[in-house]
DNA sequence: GATGAATGAGCGTTCATTCAT
DNA sequence: AATGAATGAACGCTCATTCAT
């Protein structure tokens, strides 16, 4: 966390800091990520920015927090807390809705954290801590929901099933950074893709045989 | 390219230079990775290496094409070729088993591709340059297929379910890793999945309205 | 010295400083000393620091002045200024155990003093300046009644006896930090150190001829 | 230790650095000590300095070495072998005969290691770590030998005695380098000293109180 | 008198790359 | 073709000191 002396500026200055840490770290890998080029384009001295921060990972660790916090704001809390209380596709929508609205309006603050992975261990480890995978345990949770209530089908491997649904969540909120938003631009494309996972994508009107057509 | 030096070279120097770079790329990012690590663990000396390339990123760039290179030979040829005499749910079975045969046999050439996406964005796009993302154009390709041919619902949008199909691809692929393949140890995961994309997840004997439960 | 603001301060504030001070001096060196620290452990703010001490040099040579001003209070000023009036040995002695009383009692502060020797040359010239070594200079003085007064054998190199009696006199005082008091915890021991000053090491008894046995 | 790439250096080089590494440790505290002086000193470039050694501490432990191993020259190794077939006496000449010849030709080379004591002791511990502090050992045994042999009295406290031995040693040692040289210059001061050890300083043919003259 | 944010020169260290042999 | 010593720009970080409030 940083030190008081960062919570203690003017939020003009802090926000200076802190968009030129966004910039730098949704750019570059952490390794890669100099904090000269921090510093440089938030326009403070070495010193201070030692002042405010223990050091990079420090910086590193406060911009994961603040994505983590902005995050909660974009889901709607009753829902989360009270999951049995709503049906899957509901839950489903609600969620890749915020999701992608987090993704539309904070971009660069999302790359960050996809970096992350792929980062060495050692460094994730650190920073990801002891902290479950939240989001797929998440999935899990409202999926055996959805089977126990009779909504979802039995016969479906749970695990692989959050697996599947949290690698889509994220996979649609990357591409709408890299397609510059062009292509998701409203919110018709999630109820097709609810559809699909809903659904299937088969077509039930006509019978085909596996194999050679 | 590495230069023709490279090439004249003994294929057990060749390989020993190519299995260290494989090894420091796949634990690496690009940037983190150290030519001095291969050096060292190819057992050749600084000034051989820059005779062989003209220097990291020639290096790097030519592990990916082996890559691509390899993976080719995991899929069958004639099926590639010949998309339209195949019926797609076999296709696609077809081409989720090649590539999860690839993964678990090259696992750590494959963790180097992964990494690529997250590096920043200027090494990204001058190493992938104008190529265009051919997976996910071959799923394209062989879905507007399907959809001709009546196996796959029409009212789906094409551009979307590729981008789905190719990231569950993915995901899939870096789970065998991170897991390290005790999941995904036998074949029927990916009849499940492809039962999930065929048919969806929804339950058809019961019927539930939207929202609250 | 430090400015007349320092000496303004409430005797709290003044001992929290010195206290800071002398933690910060006795565990490191004069240039790995922070003055970071002593301000934090004496709950001051850097701007107020400067307002009292001109700079880092100038609150330590203030510490060394301390030193020097308290080890007087531990001597017998009888003694010191009527040195004539009494015999060597007893002199020595007495010398030895205020020297041992002050040491045990302060033993930080005489750290700092012992690390001051071992620093840069530079500063040690310009902190002592042209004041002579005066504990080897009073040892000087004391044999030389001495041997005039018979109680001293007159075949001795003075300077070079009173650098040995000087020596061990730290020697002493830093081993009882070290030891944390264990060994020295009692007065018999300079009783010992002063019989072997005095009458030597040798067995009188016995007679041996030099070099080989 | 240097890497081999050190020691692969011809020996100019190699000396040069050496010498400037001695240069620079022989003046300033471990922490103090700049590699930037020596690197300029010794005129290689920093890339250069990192190929020859870990780090500053290795450099520094290297001199500290180094510093072992010539003394050990200096040292009659048929005595240090065979204390028993020598009278204590005798040993004790040989031993501050080659101690102070060594100081007398190294001074700079010995100056280091007189710091060391000072340094925080982490990286005190880190350096000498589990090693004894052998001379004071060393002087243990003998004085053991020469108390069993009958040379010495038995009413000393042996411990104390190696203590002192030990110390006034380094006292000589330390006063031949600031000193330089200009008085220690014969080794008359040699039999000086050891004949205080050996009779004391007490003038035997008077008689005296304690106390007050 | 007290504060504490701001400074910046300078340190130890890294590593891709060059080049004389 | 092979070597490996040499390079140097650039990084993360430190800390005594200043100065506006």
């Amino acid at each position: 966390m940083p030190k008081k002396t960062f919570f203690n500026l003017s939020s003009d200055k802090k926000n200076r800091i802190i968009d030129a840490a966004i910039d730098e770290f949704a750019d570059k890998t952490f390794h890669r990520a100099k904090i000269t080029n921090i510093i440089e384009n938030a326009d403070i001295s070495p010193g201070s920015f030692y002042q405010y921060f223990e050091d990079k990972r420090d910086l590193y660790k406060y911009l994961l927090s603040l994505l983590a916090q902005k995050k909660m704001d974009y889901i709607n809390q009753d829902l989360m807390l009270n999951t049995e209380e709503y049906n899957f596709f509901y839950l489903l929508k609600e969620l890749y809705q915020s999701g992608l609205k987090f993704a539309r309006e904070n971009p660069r603050l999302l790359l960050i954290s996809n970096k992350l992975i792929n980062e060495d261990s050692e460094l994730y480890r650190e920073i990801i801590g002891d902290n479950k995978v939240r989001s797929e345990e998440f999935f899990y949770k409202i999926i055996e929901e959805g089977v126990n209530s009779g909504e979802i089908r039995s016969d479906i491997d749970l695990k692989l099933l959050s697996k599947i649904l949290s690698s889509m969540f994220i996979a649609m909120a990357e591409y709408i950074y890299k397609e510059k938003m062009l292509y998701f631009n409203d919110m018709s494309v999630i109820d097709n893709i609810i559809d699909i996972i809903k659904n299937g994508i088969k077509n039930n009107n006509t019978f085909y045989e596996e194999g050679k057509k």
